[in-house]
DNA sequence: GTAGCATTGTGTCATAACGACGCATTAACA
DNA sequence: TGTTAATGCGTCGTTATGACACAATGCTAC
């Protein structure tokens, strides 16, 4: 977690929040996002920038007295994206004890104008709790709160170095997308409502990091019976216009409890 | 977590910890661990029962101040199973802001001669890492720790109410061990050095709460290709002396890296 | 000892799933 | 209107799966 993303409540600033945390917040105990979105053919995170810091980060937050640890995740989500109803997963806890140099963060804050002491709330050791998020990518108004430069989508492919441990995260984030791919429905939440079959497999070749043969893919996902073939096509690609579909929401539930058998 | 299972450094008694606490572990985090075996054909879990509590519980512990949290874990592990190099997996985090009921506690204190008041650092709310482990059934000596009546195995069925939300911990953690058979070495860790096929067999089983057919199991198992068979076999059974197996671990881990394929 | 019995070892068969690939169709563009 | 490239739909041989038959073996009871 960024030290200073997400902290606010609305009625509070940054550097009252930084005064108050202590009061505010359980100790010890912070969470970080992994949002994930598909647009154009890709796999896109969402990252903030906060101006103390050299690196981009994964949104993150702490956690009220007397909130649910969930609950403070959705939070975060509804102040970065604007969504409500954000299909949310618990994936890994990090517990090092020396996850972070917390001295860089006095000395980035000092950059920034704000002194706190050695036993300031924020310095203390942190277990953070990942959650991703799978989101529908043209619903997200990305929004940086008040201590950021920027909040804004990443290409998968693209990120370099993060903030801290959270490169770690992300990897992780994405090799339990990959373990659920067959039990959870992500593709439901990733996709707009109405899709292609190549968007799709083009979904599941970027999460399993993997080509698949056209021909298959689209037996199999037939096959499964969790598809509504709609009779509109997506006119206005440069070649043959594709069918668009819909998942049987009902169908794709029933199936993901017994995982969608078989490969890849 | 029970609150006072596993607390206890080799140096300090219980009512010491009790007091120091605060200075001690990390504020807000607890673990707690289920612990399986494998015996008589049958899933086990290591449960603890405190004095001052009505219900058995898993076993739990805090996390030192410079302790990472995995090696909280391994510890409280050491202590009750008296085990080094346990297979061990974080499965979940429990956060919900009202996980248990505090002044339970303190009554049960009381019951047992120890006061503490409403601002005792274990009155406070915490947040909770899972952890499961696989055990080999044999080598583990149940140790309860001195502020505990028993510690001992139960078998998976036989399992009533526990210790505040602690069934419903267990229950993630074999929904866990559920999705993950197919992806690590489930088997080798519960299951002895040698074991026949009708004991791996049980145990998948066992785990996935369904019944197999005896020769397509066999078939599919050997087929993997991550069984050695003996020459030898286990005699003193009612019947037919079935061969005796190991894992092929080079094998094995081979190919649970790409999740042993196909159905169950 | 030996017959009975329950369990294990091994194999068969039809069916379904899978991987690799061919060819016709169609929308945009030149 | 023909070219191009992506999509729709189908085939074929191989492999995996589910259901089941029968022989082999080690204890037990007489």
């Amino acid at each position: 977690m960024s030290y200073f993303r997400g902290i606010m409540t609305p009625q509070k600033t940054f550097r009252e929040t930084l005064i108050d945390g202590e009061t505010l917040f359980q100790p010890s105990v912070s969470l970080d996002c992994v949002i994930f979105g598909f647009h154009e053919n890709e796999l896109k995170v969402l990252l903030v920038k906060a101006k103390a810091t050299d690196h981009w980060s994964l949104p993150g937050g702490f956690v009220f007295k007397e909130e649910d640890l969930e609950d403070a995740a959705i939070r975060v989500l509804k102040e970065r994206t604007g969504l409500n109803d954000i299909f949310l997963q618990q994936f890994h806890v990090f517990g090092s004890a020396k996850r972070s140099d917390w001295n860089v963060h006095r000395i980035n804050f000092k950059k920034d104008g704000i002194e706190i002491g050695p036993d300031h709330w924020l310095l203390k050791r942190f277990i953070t709790v990942g959650y991703y998020a799978l989101v529908e990518f043209a619903h997200v108004k990305p929004t940086p709160d008040t201590s950021s430069e920027a909040c804004s989508w990443w290409d998968l492919n693209e990120i370099g170095e993060l903030f801290m441990d959270h490169k770690q995260i992300l990897d992780k984030a994405l090799e339990t997308l990959r373990l659920q791919l067959n039990h959870l429905p992500i593709g439901y939440n990733l996709l707009p409502q109405k899709f292609t079959m190549p968007e799709l497999q083009k979904l599941y070749e970027t999460i399993l990091n993997i080509s698949l043969d056209r021909r298959n893919f689209q037996r199999r996902m037939t096959g499964f019976g969790i598809l509504k073939k709609l009779k509109e096509t997506r006119k206005g690609g440069a070649h043959r216009a594709p069918f668009l579909y819909t998942f049987d929401m009902r169908k794709y539930r029933k199936a993901l409890k017994q995982g969608l058998h078989g490969g890849w």
